[in-house]
DNA sequence: ACCTGAACACCGTTCAAGT
DNA sequence: ACCTGAACACCGTTCAAGT
C-alpha cells in the first residue's frame, strides 16, 4: 500500500509525464479517430510533444505498441460470470463483448489475426473454458470446443470489422450493403443459386445478430457432447 | 478456340512478357519463401527483370496485388461436390482445402482479415450454402449458418497461420509448443484452472483435428435445426 | 534514467522520358 | 501500349548528444 501510492505520487508529480500507460493510451485515440494509416511514430510523438525516439525508450518497436494497444482493449471486456445465470448466457455475453471492442475499434481484428494471442484473450479463454465445463461438456471434448468457440469469436468479429473498415466513414452501411445485394442479385443463376438467394437477406441483416446466431449453433453442438 | 489459341500464342511469344498473371505468380513465390516482409515493388521488379513502375501498368497498388496474390490461392481450393457424398462430408472437405491452403501460405490468412473477401470466397460460400440445403436447414437460417461456418473456416485457418508465422522457420514445432504448454501449467491454479488443465493437450494436439472438431461442433449444431 | 532530433536505410507511388 | 528508373514523400528505427 505505502508503496503504490508513493509511486503513484511520483507518477502524478507531471501529469504530462511520458508512460507506456500514455503512449498506449494516446495511440489507440488516433487508431480510433484516424485510422491504422495514421499511426506513425512522428504523429505519436508529436501529439505526446516529444522525440520519436523517447517512444521507444517505453516501447520496444511499432509491433510491441500494437500489442499493447490491442491487450488493452481487450483487457476491457467483461469475462466474469454473472452469478446464477445459466452457462450459455455468460457466453454469448463474453461473445458480445468481443464483439462490441472490435466493432468499436475495428483496428483490434486485424491485429488479431496477424500477431498472437495478447495475454487479455488467455482471461476470455478460461472463461469459456469455464462455462463449457458448467455445461457439463466431457473433459476429452473441452480444449476443441473452447478454441473453436474462441476462434469463431475473435475471427468473425475480425471479419466484421474488416468489412467495416471498408466502407468509407462517411457512408452509408445500408446503402452500401444495398450495392453488394445488388452484384449478388446479378450473378448467373446456374452458377450462384445460393448467394443469389440470400442476397435479399444481406441488406437487412444485423451483423451483431448474426454473430450471434453463429455462437448459438456452436452451443447447440456443444449440447450434443 | 481459335481465339483461346491466338491469344495463346501472342502471350507466349515472349516466355518472359509482364502480365498480371506473372507478376501475381512471382509475388507468391516471394511471399512463400520470404515473408510478408520481402515482398516490394523493388523485389518484386528485380526477380522480374524490370522496372518498379512497370508493375503499375498491370497492377493498380500494393493492395491491389496482395488481393490477387489471396485470389489466386482460394481459387486452387476444390469446392466441387462429390457425387453420392454426404453433405457433411463435403463441407468438410471445403474446410480442410481451406485450411491446407492458409496453412501452405499462411499470409492469406492476415490478408482475409484485412480486406474484403475476394472473388474467390463466394465461391466458397456458395458451395458451403448448398450443401447446407441438402442438409435440409430451414430456408430462415441458412444464410447465417453459411455465413457462420465460412467465418469460421477463414479465422481459424488465419489465427493458425498467424501462429504458423510465428514459430521461427527453422524452430521445431512440438518444442515450441510444449514452451507455452509450461508456461500454461506455471499459471495460477485459483485463476486459471482451465488453462492448466488443457495445457497437457496443448503440446500434443493437431491444428488440422482440431480444426475439424470445430466444424464438426457447427455441423452437429446446425442438424438441431 | 530519460529525452531530443537528426540521420539512416528503407518503403510505395508517380511521372517524364523513352521504345 | 508498355517499360524505365530517378525522384518524391514518406516510413520505422537508431544513436550520439543532451538533461
Amino acid at each position: 500500500m505505502v508503496p503504490m501510492a508513493t509511486r503513484a505520487q511520483r507518477t502524478d508529480r507531471r501529469a504530462d509525464a511520458l508512460s507506456k500507460e500514455r503512449i498506449v493510451e494516446t495511440a489507440i485515440e488516433i487508431l480510433d479517430t484516424e485510422g491504422e494509416s495514421a499511426l506513425t511514430f512522428r504523429a505519436l510523438s508529436a501529439r505526446l510533444a516529444t522525440g520519436s525516439g523517447a517512444i521507444y525508450w517505453h516501447v520496444a518497436n511499432k509491433e510491441d505498441l500494437l500489442a499493447a494497444t490491442t491487450d488493452d482493449v481487450l483487457a476491457r471486456v467483461v469475462t466474469g460470470e454473472v452469478t446464477g445465470a445459466p452457462p450459455q448466457e455468460a457466453i454469448r455475453a463474453i461473445a458480445l463483448g468481443i464483439f462490441d471492442a472490435i466493432d468499436a475499434h475495428p483496428w483490434v481484428g486485424a491485429q488479431l489475426s496477424r500477431a498472437p494471442w495478447p495475454s487479455a484473450m488467455l482471461r476470455i479463454f478460461e472463461s469459456v473454458g469455464r462455462q463449457l465445463q458448467a455445461l457439463g461438456v466431457p473433459e476429452r471434448a473441452q480444449f476443441d470446443a473452447a478454441t473453436a468457440l474462441v476462434s469463431y469469436m475473435v475471427g468473425v468479429a475480425g471479419q466484421n470489422a474488416a468489412n467495416a473498415r471498408r466502407v468509407a466513414p462517411g457512408t452509408d452501411r445500408s446503402a452500401f450493403l444495398g450495392t453488394v445485394a445488388a452484384q449478388w442479385a446479378r450473378l448467373d443463376p446456374a452458377r450462384y443459386p445460393f448467394v443469389r438467394q440470400v442476397a435479399t437477406q444481406l441488406a437487412e441483416h444485423d451483423d451483431r445478430a448474426q454473430f450471434l446466431a453463429g455462437v448459438d449453433l456452436f452451443l447447440a453442438g456443444v449440447a450434443t457432447l
